[in-house]
DNA sequence: TTGAAACTATTTCATTTGAAACAATATTGA
DNA sequence: TCAATATTGTTTCAAATGAAATAGTTTCAA
């Protein structure tokens, strides 16, 4: 996927709703913010997942199913990132004395380092690229995303097909 | 990543801004609906992005890098989903007799059907989930997303360190 | 206490994704 | 025309992801 973002040729589809609208633009942004921040970690030895890996790290060591939970990912798709990471020097495991099925996730110093370098940087990148919201969609977008947000938590929302609750 | 959505432990980080939790919000909220589409598609034969392909072929053909281009991503991720599609017998490739470099990505009658039958549900469910939101809301959500979306595509986002427009 | 159940992380396997290199074809401009 | 350039899709490789199975550990109730 290259960088360049022309104008495409494709037409929206005519039969649409304006919840599959709001999910398809959804995707789009999403989409490349992520570009975006990959190629900004392009030259800073780090992809994305390794860099969100570090930003829930911590020196004191979280356990790593602290980590996929607010990844929202599986403790499985993190013990390759982490191995990558530790390969890198980035961050190092060390046992819970506490609980010996965890196992802590520890920045070393080159990893806090590389983090009070990126992540200034990262936040401001973030801020420039919604500058075409003003402060107040800013925060009418954060309000939405934390309704949806709470509404597909909290309800059943992965039903199966037939019984409907709103019958 | 199991299905259940209980409260998780963590807490949000002292250190953020409004786009920054607006961002966080639409990785959460993304991953959370792909991760109930994900479940939907479970006893039908198809992965995500396999659904996603199907939803832009069509039965007269369409270019694999129209497809390619909506769904934001590159051409060679596409091959080998396509090629899953062709086994499972949901699309075929027929080359583009006006230009031999393009292959057309073809619905077959059991594609096609697959969709009718899946499509409808698909939206259903989708304006299900978003129920949290009032019809008024899903709107204001679309038109942010817009705005936000046209501001990605048009300025200049993927800058370089260095030389702010803003100084 | 002990056995069943739950939890944590890893392993394994298939699929998806990102990126670069490539072959075939099309387009363009000298 | 024809050579340089661009476009389209595939191949290849590394990384990430989803899901199931597994081993080790903890929790909890009988």
């Amino acid at each position: 996927m290259s960088l360049s973002t022309e104008p495409t040729g494709w037409q929206q589809s005519s039969e649409t709703t304006p919840e599959l609208e709001a999910y398809n633009l959804l995707r789009q942004v999403h989409s490349i913010l992520e570009m975006y921040n990959r190629y900004d970690l392009r030259g800073e030895d780090l992809t994305v997942p390794q860099f969100m890996i570090l930003n829930y790290a911590s020196r004191s060591g979280v356990p790593l199913s602290e980590i996929s939970a607010r990844m929202m990912c599986d403790n499985s798709n993190l013990t390759g990132i982490v191995d990558r990471l530790i390969a890198k020097g980035y961050v190092e495991r060390r046992p819970d004395p506490n609980d010996r099925r965890v196992s802590l996730i520890c920045l070393t110093e080159a990893g806090a380092e590389k983090l009070r370098n990126l992540r200034p940087r990262h936040h401001e990148r973030l801020r420039k690229r919604m500058r075409s919201l003003s402060e107040h969609e800013v925060q009418q977008l954060r309000e939405l995303l934390r309704s949806l947000y709470s509404g597909l938590l909290t309800s059943d929302n992965h039903e199966r097909d037939g019984h409907q609750s709103d019958a």
